[in-house]
DNA sequence: TGATTGACAGCGT
DNA sequence: CACGCTGCCAATC
């Protein structure tokens, strides 16, 4: 499947197929793109995030379920409300992976 | 081409 | 449960 995209092309491509209600880790971004290691390029493809509109940035979160940064309008704060909107549920800070957590 | 950076992950203390 | 250290990758200067 896609091994001859960039890999940032496939990392959002993934991105794009995250389930509203659910969220993602950048670890999993990272494996399902063919690269288990490569969570913190996948941090770095989100940041330069050249498909902002398309690309649901919001639900890819950190492994441990907490929030981390959010270029668009509103940040973190932001982020964690629409989470919350589409059903995300919340451990405190941190989003509740348990029920939440995107599997494939 | 090499060095630096960054929205991470995993494991030990 | 919180904090710190090390390893890994892609993109940019």
């Amino acid at each position: 499947m896609k091994r001859n995209l960039p890999f940032r092309e496939r990392v959002y491509h993934i991105a794009q197929k995250i389930p509203k209600g659910k969220v993602a880790t950048y670890g999993d971004l990272a494996r399902l793109a063919g690269n288990p290691r490569a969570a913190r390029a996948v941090g770095h493809l989100m940041k330069v995030n050249p498909r902002a509109p398309i690309v649901p940035c919001h639900r890819v979160v950190a492994s441990n379920g907490d929030l981390t940064g959010y270029s668009a309008e509103g940040g973190l704060k932001k982020k964690e409300r629409m989470l919350r909107r589409e059903g995300v549920s919340f451990h405190g800070t941190r989003v509740d992976l348990r029920q939440s957590r995107w599997k494939k």
